[in-house]
DNA sequence: GAGCACTGC
């Protein structure tokens, strides 16, 4: 095809008309033109339409009309450029860092002073340690972190330039005789230059020894304006930004750079680089006229700074109501508040209640389910109020007080008001009380309304607002005495629903087909998969990968992001990236994407009907995860995760049969799947004395109490009266399992606190502090069984936990041992808040570190005796307490050598019965500490004598 | 020789 017939046909598909004179004169001025920019503008000029596709048309024309010299030419520049900016990452790769000087080797002086002086021996340190304020302390902790990366770096910097030289000496060894092209050898030059800087930056480095940390996504205690603007940004609401227009052009922009790809790629022998290079450069100008436009809008807001606060609060669609709200607040002492997600409730509410006065008789608290929620809706208010945060208003969250006495709108975890009416059971210092979220139903929101109820009919004057997204409310209002119902319109977009038409076989196939069906032949928008675990995500994962991968550039760029609580944190950061242009996000998920965290930018979403939900048999006292289907409440939560930005389309995995006879309306309440061990102690010390008659919305199984109050009898927190003990009082203290809280007070007993206190937080995480990826699994158990020791679980968690201290708390180090850096974190932080409470109720911590661990074990003894099992001659163990077949978990230290009597840490349900966590005991420490549960008789070992060794294996 | 949904104190 011709130049001038091309134009033609372009001009007609742009303007709609063709001329003989327009081709000429377009074919003129873009000869004429050094950039495609230079050929739009005179395209506007003759009346084109300032759109992507005269920018396509324009790029074009100029790609066909330069001379190919001045292409290559200027591709020849940027390439150098490129060639510049790779050597200067590199060389910074290679050495780590960048280099501020002065300013950071002083800060690192002063820093290695101070802590020198605070650590100056071990046990010194350990004194210190109790010395210290909990700011003086977290400090400190923040401060060793940063040190021992700096150590780190220093020790990895010569390696790496060593590693880099012997490679290049390497390739030259090799290559000497053999002749190469020219990439490789420019290749080789590049390489050697990228050396010859880093060497010159690390020898600068010596005279100025000083690094920039990377910002932290997360849990960064020491950089917290960095950490808030993380949350605020994610709390702000979400607007409809995205409108169909702009949806189209989106779609046609990706259309246009595709198309252009493609369509060079007969030249693509020749010109191989550089039609990478124009790829880009449609790229790149687009994004160059997108972010002119963004920016002068961010200009704008920053211009109506104040006033636009007020502004947008009145936008919200509770405002409409704030009057009647307030008069139904002021007429009854309960109220429910249903408003959906968007509504504002969470964040006016509590301002509107200020506003009036209500705080001038006290506090008014709000709970959240998630710690995340209460920080940032308080980060956000404090925003909207122009307060700092921490002062008028707050929150609280375990580990984390931002409260002071100026304090008026606090929100708090329920856990915490739940803890906080330990100690003042009449809430006196509130004047509201607002239970956010009461739809989720958690444990603690449970028990909060049992005990709210019955404050609000002794306090009248404690207002009481119950909030909930739920429309089905009339179970809630008949519980709080036929309260009121308040109903706030939501704001969120249409999202249309689509079944399958027959039962599908194999969700995860079909959950797989849907998203490739979504991939190429929807519109632009991220997709949202909901599956029910790692292990099926993972599968996923690599099933999407294997089928795209042959198709190539035929269909357009799908990343695949993969999201569980587990997921090491940098990796869950990046599902909040934007989606580059023409590319689309496909998000794989747990249940963690249904509530706990939002992806902003989601259109579709698949949903396969099922979770994965844990239940407890208070008959073996076992955990069971099993896969369920979810209830229709779920599935609506799920499907609303579409309509955040735009309207939405959400797949269900299922047939609209399945939906309206098979799902549940509700899930079933958290306090009827779980152990209740711990919550009958607090609901034990606030004086409630019977429990089977406490007002439960949803009660829990009657053998759950009577289970967790044998338990609480039998580890002697209960007297016959079943009362409350004086032991048991200081159980209730602990924010862990009765039985780990009795092995602590018993540890007292034999100078052990501090190991036994170490082995609690670490047994608290979960079984997630050994890190082991598949591919090198086998190495990571290599490594695990290095920390083995003989007593068993326990002892080797306390080991590693030691070894990690050792190291300063280093994360480099948790990577090299597989470890996960966060959970070993966390148990650092439980143990801080545990020897805290030592202290309150007057637990002596020792100082020297316990030399017989016996002791230690004995003090597990103590607690966990119910979970005592014995090896039978079968080569079988049964649980001594009604004859259960169990099985060692193979991850256990003890796996491969298997003592005759041991107890266990939890039972859990998965191929098989398996102990989870497990230490050798004597059967006779059992007998001595638990005579009033064990005859001796129970533990004699008869059988096991006639056995041939290694008979169970 | 195996498997860890998600929170929270």
């Amino acid at each position: 095809m011709d130049l001038q017939t091309w134009i033609s046909d372009k001009l007609y598909d742009i303007l709609g008309m063709s001329e003989k004179h327009t081709v000429f004169y377009i074919e003129e001025i873009s000869k004429k033109a050094k950039s495609p920019e230079e050929i739009l503008e005179k395209l506007t000029d003759y009346e084109f339409p300032n759109d992507q596709k005269t920018l396509c048309f324009a790029e074009d024309l100029f790609a066909k009309l330069s001379p190919k010299e001045t292409i290559i030419s200027s591709y020849q520049a940027s390439h150098q450029e490129a060639i510049e900016k790779r050597q200067r990452n590199e060389a910074y790769e290679l050495v780590e860092n960048e280099i501020d000087p002065e300013t950071d080797k002083r800060e690192r002086d002063e820093l290695h002073d101070r802590i020198k002086k605070r650590v100056r021996s071990k046990k010194d340190k350990k004194q210190k340690h109790l010395e210290m304020t909990e700011e003086e302390r977290r400090e400190t902790v923040q401060q060793m972190k940063r040190l021992s990366r700096w150590k780190y770096l220093e020790q990895r910097e010569p390696r790496q330039i060593d590693l880099f030289k012997r490679q290049l000496e390497d390739e030259e060894r090799i290559f000497k005789d053999q002749e190469l092209t020219e990439r490789e050898i420019k290749e080789h030059e590049l390489n050697k230059k990228i050396f010859e800087i880093a060497l010159e930056k690390a020898k600068k480095h010596e005279e100025v020894m000083s690094y920039r940390l990377p910002d932290a996504y997360d849990e960064d205690k020491a950089n917290p304006q960095q950490r808030f603007k993380v949350l605020y940004d994610r709390y702000v609401e979400a607007k409809p930004e995205a409108t169909e227009q702009e949806l189209w052009e989106q779609k046609q922009t990706n259309r246009a750079i595709f198309r252009y790809g493609a369509k060079d790629r007969a030249q693509q022998k020749n010109y191989e680089l550089l039609l990478e290079n124009q790829v880009n450069f449609v790229k790149e100008n687009l994004k160059k006229i997108k972010s002119e436009s963004s920016g002068s809008e961010s200009d704008r807001q920053i211009e109506e700074e104040g006033p636009p606060i007020q502004k947008e609060r009145k936008g919200l669609p509770i405002f409409e109501y704030r009057d009647e709200l307030l008069a139904a607040i002021r007429d009854h002492n309960v109220l429910i508040v249903v408003g959906e997600t968007g509504s504002g409730k969470t964040t006016q509410i509590p301002q509107y209640l200020h506003e009036v006065g209500y705080t001038k008789y006290g506090k008014i608290a709000c709970t959240q389910p998630r710690r995340v929620a209460a920080m940032s809706v308080a980060a956000r208010v404090s925003y909207e109020l122009g307060v700092k945060l921490g002062h008028e208003v707050g929150y609280s969250i375990r580990f984390e007080d931002k409260t002071s006495e100026k304090t008026i709108i606090k929100y708090l975890t329920d856990g915490m008001l739940l803890r906080e009416f330990m100690v003042d059971p009449e809430l006196n210092s509130y004047s509201v009380v607002m239970i956010d979220e009461a739809h989720e139903r958690t444990l603690h929101t449970d028990i909060l309304f049992g005990l709210i109820k019955d404050l609000a009919r002794a306090r009248s004057n404690l207002k009481v607002l119950i909030s909930s997204a739920t429309m089905d409310v009339e179970k809630m209002s008949s519980y709080f005495d036929d309260a009121p119902v308040f109903v706030i319109p939501g704001r969120r977009f249409e999202v249309e629903n689509y079944y399958t038409k027959a039962p599908e076989a194999d969700y995860l196939e079909a959950a797989v087909i849907t998203t490739l069906q979504i991939h190429v032949s929807q519109p632009p928008g991220d997709v949202l998969v909901f599956l029910t675990g790692q292990d099926e995500i993972e599968q996923a994962q690599e099933m999407l990968l294997t089928r795209t991968r042959g198709l190539g550039t035929k269909i357009g760029e799908m990343i695949i992001l993969p999201i569980y609580a587990t997921l090491p944190s940098d990796m869950q950061a990046r599902i909040f990236e934007p989606t580059p242009e023409g590319a689309r996000k496909v998000v794989l998920a747990t249940n963690i994407a249904e509530t706990s965290l939002t992806i902003d930018g989601i259109i579709y979403v698949i949903d396969c009907g099922l979770c994965k939900q844990s239940s407890y048999n208070p008959r073996t006292g076992m955990e069971s995860l099993i896969v369920t289907p979810i209830s229709k409440a779920s599935a609506r939560q799920r499907a609303g995760r579409a309509g955040r930005v735009a309207p939405g389309k959400c797949f269900r995995l299922y047939t609209l049969w399945s939906y309206e006879h098979e799902l549940e309306e509700n899930p079933i309440p958290e306090i009827q799947r779980t152990n209740l061990g711990n919550v009958v102690l607090i609901l034990k010390s606030l004086g409630i004395e019977n429990l089977v008659k406490f007002d439960f919305m949803d009660p829990p199984a009657s053998e759950t109490l009577i289970r967790a109050l044998e338990e609480l009898y039998a580890l002697a927190a209960l007297n016959d009266e079943g009362e409350l003990t004086k032991l048991g009082r200081r159980m209730a203290e602990f924010p862990i399992d009765p039985m780990m809280s009795k092995c602590i007070m018993q540890a007292h007993k034999y100078g052990c606190v501090n190991e036994v206190i170490t082995i609690c937080s670490m047994l608290s995480v979960g079984n997630s502090i050994f890190y082991r990826p598949k591919d090198r699994a086998l190495h990571a158990d290599n490594i695990r069984m290095g920390f083995a020791r003989p007593g068993g679980d326990h002892l080797t968690l306390l080991n590693v936990y030691n070894q990690w201290e050792e190291s300063d708390g280093s994360s480099n180090w948790c990577k090299e041992m597989f470890i996960q850096y966060r959970s070993i974190q966390k148990a650092s932080d439980i143990r801080e808040q545990l020897l805290e409470l030592c202290e309150r109720v007057e637990v002596e911590v020792n100082e020297d570190p316990c030399s017989d661990c016996n002791l230690i074990i004995k003090s597990f003894c103590s607690g966990y005796f119910f979970n005592t099992a014995r090896l039978h001659a079968t080569g079988l163990y049964k649980t001594v307490k009604n004859q259960h077949s169990v099985h060692v978990h193979p991850s256990s230290v003890l796996f491969k050598d298997l003592p005759r009597w041991v107890i266990y840490h939890e039972l859990v349900l998965t191929t098989k019965e398996f102990m989870r966590q497990i230490i050798e005991v004597n059967p006779q420490w059992l007998l001595e500490l638990a005579p009033h549960y064990f005859k001796a008789e129970d533990l004699e070992d008869d059988s096991f004598k006639k056995l041939p060794k290694n008979r169970h294996k």
